[in-house]
DNA sequence: ATTGGTTAGTCC
DNA sequence: GACTAACCAATT
């Protein structure tokens, strides 16, 4: 009888054995990584094969039967189907649950992977003769129309989707028989012929010396696994580097990963690869539905995508063809899923190219302390741009001491003066404010009573229209109250400035001036933040407010002046990343001004004016900065000089997560193997959303005695009585510790 | 008696 | 996580 063990999509940390019927293994055995159906319980799963078991795991009459095997080839290729077996016990997260994660939603449904080529958007003669301008009363056909000119061989909907061209203007062009959908030949030639002829859809850009050292060493050693780190400056033209590297990977014929943050991925930024190269690019990202990023999918496994550019989950994608793997904006904490299967996007693609052995560049201008220490140590090979291309000047940034001085609207008078006097050049001002809403806290003024949320600690956020208080960590929402509840006064004050209060507040300060607020309340409805970007780069005297949506992806070339409220925030935080994250977020705000002809000038307000971060930072930059930080993680053991594993529990009930991880603290101290159990101890916010929160942080400077533990530790824990009273985690590498 | 809500246990 | 049997209590 042949058994199979199989990984069901299931939180349960084991695998399940079943009867493969004589019938269904006519054809052989199915390999690891083939899809099966099978019962379970009462339900039908698609499962995948892990190995066939010469033993079952249980008693053979327990054993039921395969009820259909859905493929004649494993699903993944064998480099991502060992990475998927790596990245499932590097963070230990169950490899059923970990597997169905990494395969679009229709895949784990059990759709057949057989390839109808998508078809693809293609002039017609007609379309082709059109003049470029003959569509001018209709901009997005017009848009669609020179998009489809410059690739002759045609567009997939998923990509124009991804280059932000609609179907009406498709629908459109095809209705005027200026364009129509067209079927493929399958199966595109592998190798040097993959791809159409010339490659090069247009010129290269030229490149200053920095960025040509830095390709140069790159393309020098395409064979095999090598990292890089390319350090470059905000407008230091790192993109144009990833460019050319990809050149002479896609000439071969192979293909090129490429993982941007979440906010990284607009149509932007993949017009940008569509338009260098006329392979084909797919794009993964939340918005696609499951057909199109089953279609996106397959193109990337058959091998018909040259480029394919997605999100944190992206790194999952199958390549039937890898030949270089780009992470950029490395250091964002985007790549790190937050919940559930907790894995890091950026070390998954390292290690990734590892097993492929191919090279993986990773791409910041204030790369993750991890990163430079990995640089440092030799691991990863550094490249630096350190100017900016176009040769323009990087911004000057000064401290502005607050101590003592009256604010007006939170604004020192230096830089009230300093914004009057760029609006009236006609220039733009960006302010920059991590905090949305309109005040962090509602007070009374008589007795001191602030405003708390039911069900966390913590203080609703007081929002403007509509009137509201609402909190961030749990969702829920409450109208204000018209008196104090404790007592009875009507003197209920807003405490502190969000980017609501501060729009408010700059408006009488600076008539007739336009004030666009960027935030994720005034840019949720869709379309909405493209439409403002529009407004603003039309120019003119303008001032910018937002929160760290104006601090990633976007350049301003008008803003001339950024002006930083609360340079403090995150100075004195309770996570020990504060300080790296206020560094990043202050040279990547900076990066935001400044263009060749005149150099931006940042404005920092602090009490804090003596810190050394700042003094640092402004004096040595951000890599001295980095050195610093690096230092202190040193002397307290923390990453990346040691090594961490965070186990959260929660519960309504505060005992049972705290004596759930007392007993995973009790055998961590047995254990010990120099592994250090901190706590447990109540969360940094201890309740949340109702729940009473406990963590667990293990510590330890050697990461295979932690990870040994772990894999004795977590299955152990996973079977106790308490461990089924309380929701509980394992986050291996916590990026954050809240 | 019926319904609803919680809990413990299984899933191969 | 999905599902169910078992149990208890409050409602008809």
């Amino acid at each position: 009888m042949t058994i199979l063990r199989l990984a069901l999509p299931s939180p349960l940390r084991q695998a399940f054995d079943y009867r493969l019927p004589a019938a269904l293994a006519a054809d052989g055995v199915p390999a690891a990584g083939v899809r099966v159906r099978v019962p379970f319980g009462r339900q039908q799963l698609v499962a995948l094969v892990l190995e066939e078991a010469a033993e079952p795991a249980v008693a053979e009459a327990k054993l039921r039967p395969v009820q259909a095997v859905l493929d004649d080839a494993p699903v993944l290729p064998p480099a991502l189907w060992r990475l998927a077996l790596w990245t499932a016990h590097y963070y230990q997260h169950p490899l059923g649950d970990a597997l169905s994660q990494m395969l679009p939603v229709l895949v784990r449904q059990g759709e057949p992977l057989r390839v109808e080529p998508a078809p693809v958007w293609r002039l017609t003669p007609r379309g082709l003769a059109l003049a470029d301008d003959g569509l001018q009363r209709a901009p997005r056909q017009q848009a669609a129309h020179a998009m489809l000119k410059a690739h002759p061989d045609g567009l997939a909907d998923a990509t124009l989707k991804g280059l932000g061209i609609g179907r009406e203007a498709l629908q459109a062009l095809a209705d005027k028989e200026l364009a129509g959908r067209v079927a493929v030949a399958a199966g595109r030639a592998a190798g040097a012929d993959a791809w159409p002829v010339p490659l090069l859809a247009e010129a290269a850009l030229a490149l200053n010396d920095e960025q040509q050292a830095a390709v140069a060493a790159v393309i020098g050693d395409l064979r095999g696994f090598h990292p890089w780190l390319l350090q470059g400056i905000t407008g230091s033209g790192k993109t144009e580097v990833y460019l050319q590297a990809m050149a002479p990977v896609l000439a071969e014929g192979r293909q090129v990963l490429v993982l941007v943050p979440e906010i990284g991925l607009t149509p932007q930024t993949v017009a940008r690869f569509q338009a260098r190269y006329r392979c084909p690019v797919v794009v993964l990202h939340s918005g696609l539905t499951d057909r199109e990023r089953l279609q996106a999918w397959r193109s990337a496994r058959e091998g018909e995508a040259g480029i394919v550019i997605g999100t944190r989950s992206a790194v999952f994608t199958p390549l039937a063809r890898p030949g270089l793997i780009i992470v950029d904006e490395e250091h964002d904490l985007s790549f790190k899923q937050q919940e559930g299967f907790r894995y890091h996007g950026r070390d998954v693609a390292v290690r990734r190219a590892q097993l492929e052995d191919i090279p993986v560049l990773l791409g910041s201008a204030t790369p993750a302390l991890e990163s430079l220490a990995n640089a440092a140590a030799g691991r990863y090979r550094l490249l630096t741009l350190a100017r900016r291309a176009g040769g323009a000047r990087s911004p000057g940034v000064r401290l502005i001491d607050v101590r003592g001085h009256r604010l007006v609207e939170g604004l020192a008078p230096a830089v009230h003066e300093a914004m009057k006097a760029t609006l009236a050049r006609g220039e733009q001002v960006l302010v920059f404010l991590n905090r949305r809403g309109y005040a962090p806290v509602l007070m009374c003024h008589d007795c001191g009573w602030q405003a708390g949320c039911q069900r966390c600690d913590a203080r609703p956020t007081l929002h403007r229209d509509p009137p509201r208080l609402h909190c961030h960590h749990c969702g829920s929402e409450q109208r204000p109250p018209r008196q104090c509840p404790d007592c009875g006064s009507t003197d209920l004050r807003p405490v502190g400035a969000g980017t609501e209060r501060l729009e408010d507040g700059l408006a009488p300060l600076f008539p007739g001036v336009a004030i666009h607020r960027v935030d994720r309340d005034s840019t949720r409805r869709k379309g909405s933040l493209q439409a403002m970007m529009a407004r603003i780069h039309e120019g003119g005297a303008a001032i910018l407010v937002g929160t760290q949506m104006l601090a990633k992806g976007h350049h301003f070339p008008a803003v001339t002046l950024v002006v930083i409220p609360d340079g403090d925030g995150g100075l004195f935080s309770a996570d020990f990343r504060g300080p790296e994250r206020l560094a990043q977020q202050l040279v990547q705000v900076s990066g935001r001004a400044g263009r060749a002809e005149r150099p931006g000038q940042v404005l920092l307000q602090t009490h804090q004016p003596e810190h050394p971060l700042f003094a640092v930072l402004l004096g040595q930059g951000y890599s001295a900065c980095a050195r610093m930080l690096l230092e202190e993680r040193a002397l307290l053991g923390l990453p990346p000089s040691g090594h961490l594993a965070l186990l959260r529990a929660e519960a309504t009930r505060a005992e049972l997560p705290l004596a759930f991880l007392q007993q995973a603290a009790m055998t961590v101290l047995q254990q010990g193997g120099g592994v250090q159990a901190w706590g447990p101890v109540p969360a940094p916010m201890a309740r949340k959303a109702g729940m009473h929160r406990v963590h667990l942080l293990l510590k330890c400077d050697d990461r295979r005695r932690l990870h040994a533990l772990l894999a004795t530790l977590v299955p152990w824990l996973d079977t106790l009585p308490a461990a089924r009273q309380v929701r509980w985690s394992v986050d291996v590498d916590p990026q954050e510790l809240g």
